[in-house]
DNA sequence: GTCAACCATTTGTCCTGACATATTGACGTC
DNA sequence: GACGTCAATATGTCAGGACAAATGGTTGAC
């Protein structure tokens, strides 16, 4: 029988159990305590030690697998797949990011105000062509190089952004902050030559690629609210992500 | 009680019913049958409408919400968001998605034999620099435009490569089909100027920028299977994805 | 010695039942 | 009329049990 860590619960906590079991065991398979490769113990005999019945122990190891941290396969047992995995893509920003790495991301405010929505906003917005909408345009730096240059659009209704400092606060963690809860974002990555203006902004040549992400984020109930056309010096900046197959 | 439609089960299919449902649902949302916005009935009565238990019909419910179709909220009910969310990301490759697209991929073959892995192969796909690897290089078009310059190494002892006619068939249904089973993968995507030889296969100007993708993908037991650096026409393609907030 | 049949192991699916917790709206008090 | 309280509702979590299906090794027949 494959050994495993002592995991410690705590039937008090408002943490529900299967969470603190999953967090537990990703801990163990980040730092080493459970080596790649390795089998673990079968379900029904993890449930018992924990004194959990197997569902429960079912539904925790269903979140590393959904990670790609386990391989379940039937018959046999599960394995660990990885140490070091990439969490996927998820619903943060560039600023989440860089924050995340350890990096102080500096922003500065080029443009900021109400516009009316030209074709492509009103589409992905769900608005009409003209309609007011907030535009905000703004360039990171990492250290002292331009590494992105963002183009947000956000309906008037959604938020005031008249009255925050966004040199200093990432978008989406003042979204957060002010009660938008977004649920689903589609994304589309490409690239292109940069136009002249954006070279200059991002200390790029004239004609140089970029990498282009549009992103539209949707709340619970569906309504679109907001929309970003973002534009990385491909030398700097790159998306990572990891699939795992279901 | 918002309405919904019929469901037909099959209890002697071996498709689990969690998954019948969930199909269904999915095809009701994508055609419209439940609008965008609409709450559905709750579990329970769901459940019981479907001679089901509530873990089965939650099970169904939760593939939908994993897919960003649905958003569930304590105390409230179940909500549609979307009824054209493309799917996110998967373990598939270029051929695959074009072929769902009902396009017919077309595939030079401009090379293919073994060659000693580089230091960048080598530590991708966790073998000793200069060890033997299948090197397959190919061009994929969409009608008569060169779509994508594709790039793919994959350790010698994973399959033969010199057996199959890669020209009709996509890699990975050909990898599947030998019996690699891909779990999980990571990509990086980025993009740069195209080198001369490349500008010149891919019809594209010199220093053209390109969208460039670096995929590892691995086994079930955690070993690496192929390792593809691939290019591609950013005014031809681009990767979406769908990224929902759990 | 080879191959097929069998069996133990392990995950996959499905069931019933119970209580916890968040949300909303109605009710009642001040 | 405004505000706090309470109940109804729906999802979230957890338990315990049962059978199905896939896998891999072992056994047995030839």
């Amino acid at each position: 029988m494959a050994g495993h860590p002592r995991f410690t619960l705590n039937r008090a906590s408002p943490v529900p159990l299967y969470f603190q079991v999953a967090e537990q065991f990703e801990k163990a398979i980040i730092d080493g305590t459970i080596a790649p490769g390795e089998r673990i113990d079968n379900e029904i005999a993890l449930a018992k030690e924990l004194g959990l019945s197997r569902p429960t122990m079912r539904q925790a190891l269903q979140v590393l697998v959904d990670k790609g941290m386990l391989v379940r396969k039937r018959g046999v047992g599960t394995q660990v797949v990885h140490g070091k995995i990439r969490r996927s893509v998820e619903l943060t920003s560039l600023f989440d990011d860089l924050s995340a790495a350890g990096q102080k991301p500096q922003t500065t405010v080029i443009a900021v105000g109400k516009v009316p929505a030209d074709e492509d906003v009103a589409r992905e917005l769900q608005l009409k062509i003209g309609a007011d909408v907030w535009s905000l345009e703004r360039l990171r730096y990492v250290g002292k190089e331009p590494l992105a240059l963002m183009h947000n659009y956000i309906p008037v209704d959604v938020v005031d952004l008249d009255a925050v400092d966004l040199s200093e606060t990432g978008l989406y963690a003042y979204l957060r902050q002010s009660g938008v809860l977004m649920r689903v974002a589609r994304q589309r990555i490409g690239a292109r030559r940069a136009a002249p203006a954006e070279a200059s902004l991002l200390h790029e040549k004239r004609g140089a690629p970029l990498l282009t992400m549009q992103r539209t984020a949707y709340d619970n109930a569906g309504r679109a609210v907001e929309y970003g056309r973002h534009a990385y010096r491909p030398d700097l900046y790159a998306f990572e992500l990891t699939l795992v197959d279901r």
